[in-house]
DNA sequence: CTGAAAGCGCTTACAG
DNA sequence: CTGAAAGCGCTTACAG
């Protein structure tokens, strides 16, 4: 069977004290160069690894945090969730940290308070929820764990302290994007959404849209149609929209992936792009400069906005209590689709 | 604080040792119904979960596995890894298992042993090794917890019987893919690998690849580069073999990322796919067929894998040790890449 | 059908 | 500088 760590101490001729003592790095402990010397041999010689889940039961953590995906199925088909898997597990590993990985399948309801307390993590990461999900995950940020919800914020101000957040700026970005467009001379300019608006960072995208529109003095009236996920679901979208009874000549895709499918559903349809409809997209995801049209996008930082949740989030489980909202500036990558490199 | 068995034992006005019982289903107790809902609706109201820690060291179980993927740089690329996590993630949680996913960032050692030890896991899966991982999986396997391999597959039969594998045949495939080009009538086929041929996957593919060739009384010489996962990388791989003395009329790319940069390496050249160099790839990813040449690829089945991979697992967890190898028949998808729908 | 008690392998005041 | 001992919150034979 494994060691244990009184068979260390045993060998090494010492207590369970010290042992663990030695292997935690307690600091205050002034235990000997030469005891230490000792129990690292001991431990190594036997192959000890501690029992991670007496540690935890002893020591009240479990040095692990959870990362809360809305529904897995995206991870299936957007990169960009990818993305944000890869980058907060990095810096849980640069922070000897474990990461759960946890989706909220259930619809009804989701669950976070269940997994905040039986999820074996001292912190929840949370990507992309639901409006519906913030008075849970407020309550679990005050009275189960410190919580960090990534990709989203709340829309007023005042209730925006409750949890700390990170992620790109869905309105503000939106409005860059529509804003850049209209800048070009359009006029109609439809919006097709990556996924359902029950999703915050879906909808703030879409009022980034008609905010700008209405700034301008144009109507988003008709030219409003939602993908689900897929670049499949955005060559349908586009369809619905080309069948639709509005003529438009631009179109701000919620992310990358539905872009591949508008490019395709307007070139079936025997459409150029950018001279007959412009695309203006979202996330700057690796193939964006690969696609057909090369995408003009707004690029944002997903592996900058996990690994600062991460930090956040270890800020929290080390004392510091104080909501922080984390945001960088994002920014517009012309490339072909929009039409403005052509001067 | 958080409620404990005790408490509701107390508050249902029975032993820890029925609450346990109850909650965990334990089939031999008959614990009578009247009691079995007291403790339900006292465990309900103090809104009880039982420490996940005492749970495991209690029970010498985790109730978690552990997803081992090789660089963890591969999830910002590539679509492929995103979508095994998920088929993991999703399989586990309908068998009440938790997922950590960790990685083996460290070059010399890879630190499988480690992993296993202090993982908090009841058994891996590795996606993708290097081939000098083999001995120590194998060992793990033997003597520290039962371990599946994702993606690949020992060469020799003799030793594969060591632990269980499951994945495409990158061999077979990749041939299947060459043959396909050789039957359109090309002959000089060159090759650009996904990633560096420490990959077991990467260099099945490069065997399948000269297999082929070799069967047909071809050559390959100097007709082989090796990108790094991006489609950036594979563009410039293109560009080296454009630069190459070896002239060629067809590519097998080593999975469809790489062939979106071959694309636009080709296309800046001025070449016309499949008219001047045809290509077929390796993956099938979701924007396969929404590139800027819709691509003739090896349709894989990672979400079957995945799921695959955990189910061997729990059979494994559950005392039956004998390796499984898990395979199935991937095909060719045609489309417009290698020039096979033009008869 | 149910309870008292040992034990899982650590950590951490506390005492020396 | 180091050790004896309590305790973390469960599970699980065992006894009744």
């Amino acid at each position: 069977m494994r060691a244990t760590s009184a068979q260390v101490a045993k060998l090494a001729g010492v207590s369970r004290t010290t042992v663990s003592f030695v292997l935690n790095d307690v600091e205050k402990s002034g235990i000997s160069q030469a005891t230490r010397e000792k129990v690292l041999a001991a431990a190594a010689q036997l192959g000890y690894e501690p029992n991670a889940a007496a540690q935890s039961l002893a020591s009240g953590s479990f040095a692990s945090i959870g990362l809360v995906l809305p529904e897995i199925h995206h991870l299936y088909i957007d990169s960009f969730l990818a993305r944000v898997v890869a980058s907060v597990l990095e810096e849980a590993h640069l922070n000897n940290m474990k990461l759960l990985i946890e989706s909220t399948a259930d619809e009804q309801t989701r669950g976070y308070t269940k997994l905040a307390k039986g999820g074996r993590v001292d912190g929840l990461i949370v990507v992309n929820p639901r409006e519906n999900d913030y008075d849970e995950l407020a309550q679990i940020n005050q009275q189960i764990m410190p919580l960090v919800v990534f990709g989203s914020q709340r829309r007023s101000a005042e209730t925006a302290s409750e949890f700390s957040t990170t992620g790109s700026n869905n309105f503000i970005n939106a409005k860059l994007a529509v804003r850049h467009l209209i800048g070009l001379g359009h006029a109609r300019i439809a919006h097709i959404g990556f996924a359902s608006s029950a999703f915050v960072s879906v909808n703030s995208r879409e009022r980034g849209w008609l905010s700008a529109l209405e700034e301008a003095g144009l109507s988003g009236e008709g030219l409003k149609e939602s993908a689900e996920l897929s670049a499949e679901s955005g060559y349908e979208a586009c369809q619905r929209l080309l069948r639709g009874k509005k003529s438009f000549s631009a179109i701000f895709a919620g992310n990358d992936t539905v872009a591949f499918g508008i490019i395709k559903a307007l070139t079936d349809q025997g459409l150029r792009i950018p001279d007959d409809v412009a695309i203006v997209s979202y996330d700057d995801t690796p193939l964006a400069a690969f696609a057909p049209v090369p995408l003009t996008t707004i690029k944002t930082f997903p592996e900058e906005h996990g690994r600062k949740a991460v930090r956040i989030l270890l800020d929290h489980l080390s004392g510091n209590l104080e909501p922080h909202h984390h945001r960088m500036d994002s920014h517009l990558i012309i490339r072909d689709s929009c039409g403005a490199s052509r001067g």
